[in-house]
RNA sequence: GGGCGGUUAGCUCAGCGGGAGAGCACUACGUUGACAUCGUAGGGGUCACUGGUUCGAUCCCAGUACCGCCCA
């Protein structure tokens, strides 16, 4: 007997909490490590823990859990391994800015009053995003969470430090790096955002020592920097600058003299041929100044004003003021030859959003050059593919192109390097405080207090590991054993070259293996116009809300319907209703069978129905899982969504609901067959559709029936169904066939919509004759007709219309218009005459019979036959009614 | 400047060597006690452009135009 009435609908406000407490506390999210089956294993990318869910993080969550329960059902042994971040640069900023409005800096606090700060914000707002994933209905293992603070994940980190840098692939060097004046810190590359901007490039002049009125004109856009200036470059071959190599020029506003060298750097195209060399504050120049050991000159602080190395009167003023005042003295002493407005491309801190200054400091560094190699063959000998491939394309160039990684931060909220400094200096690396003293003991031959390094690792470098110290490494646990390496990594391109490659480099070093076989990259969720979401912008869609007006089932189909593999999703709130409409089919489908009925039998077996519709059902259910699995298999979610949508609506509710009507409602002695078979598929369409609607489908498998597992745990199904069902299948096509061209002619001919007229058959092929009479009642029903009958001459004024293997003859009551129909008779004609005349083109092509495969031969042979068929009866037809006419 | 991607119905997008599809929007009609958040039927496309390969190109190749993104 039905367990529930499902008059109320589905309230996903009320529903889905409930819902999602019952699947995490029967723990189905936590497997068994020990459980039998293919491990199936996604480490999920961990969120940043201060943030809160967005479109971005909506998508990569519903495509993993997809996956996942998909897995899950197909009884793999399955772990999503979930986690946070703990995003170094971005947490510290948010304490350091609640600080501030307390009238508070962490330097008067104290790095260990400030971490306690830190690790109290991240206790009372460190849930919030992943209870977020949880309105989504996402299914990690959240008993497996982790952090990358946590002990064990830190503990990782020291250990991977301490052997990186006993192989050299870790070393502490003086080098210039990006560095934030704002945030007080050196970043990385990655970190660095060029944004073009409209600028100047001042042309000045230096003297040239011991000439008269002989200069050299250099050209930048960055003129304070002068004060560091320690050469002028020409190209060797530069005719203009050929006697004047190894003289010097006298720095204007300095007491300097630097040399005239020579280097391949300065391209006689650009400008005056010759560049001023700063090798402490710029890329190309640090290079420079090393192949001709020209001195390091740093003019400016951690503040970005500039130093004691500059001339008194700018000491302490900031570079931008510097820059002015520069130019006015340029000015005055008539030096600045020429300004020019250009376009240039300046670095920007990606969090502070100021102009970032290269910058001469003592930082650590990860050799990924080395590491990179590794990490590139693995791509290439296919031990990890991309899906799409063309990402493998940035993840080559990324890699190819490798600088070392600058790998220390100097902020507090992190993992403090584990490196410590004698009183000369001498650095001791260890895993712990003891051993650094155990080395220091053994170095020295005393005593001595060690220090050790003020610094934190970028986030990165922890989240570089997440895929092993997740479980447990450096300990060999059982789980280490059976989930790494990953089956698949989902993320966004964005991510490749900060977080992909990395894991790669370190999975590939520590665990001798790739850390996931596929990497899936996903789409970018922008808003209706195609532009970015952003908070400036004001078009920043929170899934939070549309969850709450739509439902989670909702907007993650949606997202599964969008995500087309290397195309970005345009997201509009038309697309999710649509959608949620989807979702109120599907539960009134449920209804209707439950008003009619159809209750799961237990122990029902789909191979045995007998009755064509439900053979038919069968065999069409049966395509859409095995499209629904190759889809998911290879990660094409769009499709997977696309083939439930239509066979649910299209099929399932449009068809075979319709079908059956008659045959439920009436006594037919397939009703129980139906009843069952119905039942069945309703349950089949609730499993198949699970993995992408969780909610929904769960409560209705709930309502339905008493059930001896919930629907989170049943098995993935297998029908074993061969072509029995495929003759059934071809004479329900048929019936489809009928009814739409019966339909069509109808709507045409503007026959009423209520009007039951009669159906006559003419020309029927064998076997038509019995289908029809089988099925009368369906097709009675459906096409509004009655008194079916097999005729061999039409009778008059009938609508003719021509479908394969037989003549449909549609006596109107009154009279038809003749013209009408004859219009319509040969509008059908010229159609049929056309497409004749194409395939009789193709098959006296010689060439075209000789090249083509015989399946497509074969094909057009085939076409021809029907379209002919079909021209000679509608002509038959036209004939006879210019005899009525 | 280098690389990648896109250009298909009014809109948003699938598809991809053998007569172009979906959803939404639109039009007409609604008989039907699952559903009007619905049903039935229908209109609508030189698949950006130009060449090439092929028996055959929306699909492959080359170039052009426009639009995005990434890197320098």
């Amino acid at each position: 007997m039905t367990k529930n009435s499902l008059d109320n609908g589905f309230n996903p406000k009320d529903d889905e909490a409930r819902l999602y407490e019952g699947w995490e506390t029967s723990g189905a999210f936590t497997p068994d490590v020990a459980q039998e089956g293919n491990p199936f294993t996604i480490m999920m990318p961990p969120p940043n823990v201060t943030g809160s869910l967005h479109m971005g993080h909506a998508l990569n969550t519903t495509l993993q859990d997809i996956m996942i329960r998909y897995h899950r059902m197909k009884g793999d042994n399955t772990l999503w391994q979930p986690g946070t971040d703990h995003a170094g640069i971005a947490t510290q900023m948010v304490v350091e800015r609640m600080l501030d409005k307390e009238g508070k800096n962490r330097r008067d606090m104290g790095r260990e009053k400030f971490l306690e700060r830190v690790w109290d914000w991240k206790e009372q707002s460190g849930g919030t995003i992943v209870n977020q994933m949880r309105r989504l209905g996402a299914t990690p293992d959240w008993s497996r969470e982790r952090f990358t603070m946590d002990e064990g994940l830190s503990k990782a980190v020291r250990k991977v430090f301490v052997q990186l840098y006993k192989e050299k692939l870790i070393y502490k060097d003086q080098r210039l790096v990006n560095w934030d004046p704002k945030l007080k810190t050196a970043i990385s590359d990655l970190e660095v955002e060029q944004k073009e901007q409209k600028g100047h490039m001042w042309h000045i002049r230096y003297p040239v020592e011991g000439e008269v009125e002989t200069f050299i004109t250099v050209a930048t856009t960055r003129p304070e920097t002068l004060l560091g200036d320690t050469a002028v470059a020409v190209h060797p071959e530069d005719e203009r600058y050929k006697d004047l190599i190894g003289k010097s020029v006298a720095v204007p506003l300095t007491e300097r003299l630097v040399p005239i060298v020579a280097d391949d750097y300065a391209d006689p195209e650009q400008g005056s041929g010759a560049v001023k060399i700063t090798p402490a504050h710029d890329f190309n120049d640090f290079e420079v100044g090393k192949r001709h050991d020209l001195p390091m000159i740093n003019v400016l602080d951690i503040h970005g004003c500039m130093n004691e190395n500059c001339p008194e009167e700018y000491r302490g003023m900031d570079r931008f003021e510097a820059r002015k005042k520069i130019l006015a003295e340029l000015e005055d002493l008539d030096l600045l030859v020429e300004v020019e407005d250009i376009k240039h491309s300046v670095p920007y801190g990606d969090r502070s959003g100021v102009v970032i200054e290269p910058f001469l400091t003592d930082q650590w560094y990860v050799d990924t050059p080395t590491l990179a190699k590794p990490a590139i063959e693995a791509v290439r000998s296919g031990k990890t593919t991309f899906h799409p491939k063309q990402y493998e394309n940035m993840y080559f160039d990324w890699l190819e192109n490798q600088l070392p990684w600058c790998i220390s931060r100097q902020l507090w909220w992190g993992h403090q390097i584990p490196a410590w400094y004698g009183p000369d200096g001498e650095i001791f690396v260890a895993e712990t405080e003891d051993e650094a003293y155990k080395q220091s003991d053994a170095f020295y031959g005393e005593s001595v207090t060690l220090k050790r390094d003020d610094d934190v690792l970028d986030t990165w470098f922890s989240s570089a590991l997440w895929p092993f110290s997740t479980l447990g490494w450096p300990d060999k646990t059982p789980e280490l054993d059976r989930y790494y390496p990953g089956s698949v990594l989902v993320t966004g391109f964005d991510i490749i070259t900060f977080w992909v490659s990395r894991m790669m480099m370190m999975g590939l070093h520590f665990m001798d293996e790739v850390p996931f076989k596929d990497i899936y990259i996903h789409a970018l969720v922008r808003d209706s116009k195609g532009q970015k979401m952003s908070k400036s912008k004001g078009n920043v869609m929170d899934p939070l809300d549309l969850i709450d007006e739509y439902g989670a089932d909702a907007l993650r189909f949606t997202m599964t319907a969008m995500a087309a593999q290397g195309r970005d999703i345009r997201l509009s709130t038309q697309r999710i209703e649509g959608y949620r409409n989807f979702t109120t089919k599907i539960w009134n489908a449920a209804r209707y069978a439950q008003m009619n009925g159809c209750v799961p039998v237990k122990g029902f077996d789909p191979l045995s129905v007998s009755n064509d519709v439900n053979q038919w059902i069968v065999a069409e259910l049966s395509a859409t899982k095995a499209a629904v699995e190759k889809a998911i298999d290879t990660y094409r979610f769009n499709e997977a969504a696309n083939a439930l949508y239509q066979f649910v609506w299209n099929t399932y509710c449009d068809w075979y609901v319709e079908f059956t009507k008659p045959l439920l409602q009436g006594d037919s002695t397939d009703k129980t067959e139906i009843q069952q078979t119905m039942a069945w598929v309703l349950d089949q369409i609730l499993i198949l559709m699970n993995p992408v609607m969780p909610f929904i489908t769960e409560e209705l498998y709930d309502r339905i029936a008493d059930r001896e597992a919930r629907l989170i745990d049943t098995q993935w199904p297998e029908y074993g169904l061969g072509d029995a069902y495929a003759p059934a299948h071809n004479r329900v096509q048929w019936l489809q066939t009928l009814i739409s061209e019966v339909r069509s002619v109808r709507a045409d001919m503007n026959v009423p919509a209520g009007a039951v007229i009669p159906l006559l058959l003419k020309d029927a092929d064998s076997g038509i004759e019995e289908l029809v009479s089988q099925n009368a009642e369906i097709i009675e029903r459906l096409a509004r007709v009655k008194d079916i009958a097999f005729v061999d001459e039409p009778p008059k004024g009938a609508i003719q219309a021509v479908i394969d293997k037989a003549t449909l003859l549609l006596p109107v009551a009154d009279s038809i218009d003749l013209d009408k129909e004859r219009e319509r008779l040969r509008k059908e004609l010229k159609k049929l005459e056309g497409d004749i005349k194409t395939t009789d083109a193709k098959l006296g092509n010689e060439k075209f019979v000789q090249n083509a495969p015989e399946a497509v031969i074969a094909e057009q042979k085939e076409r021809k036959a029907v379209a002919e068929q079909a021209r000679d009866k509608i002509t038959a037809a036209l004939a006879q009614l210019d005899m009525v006419g």
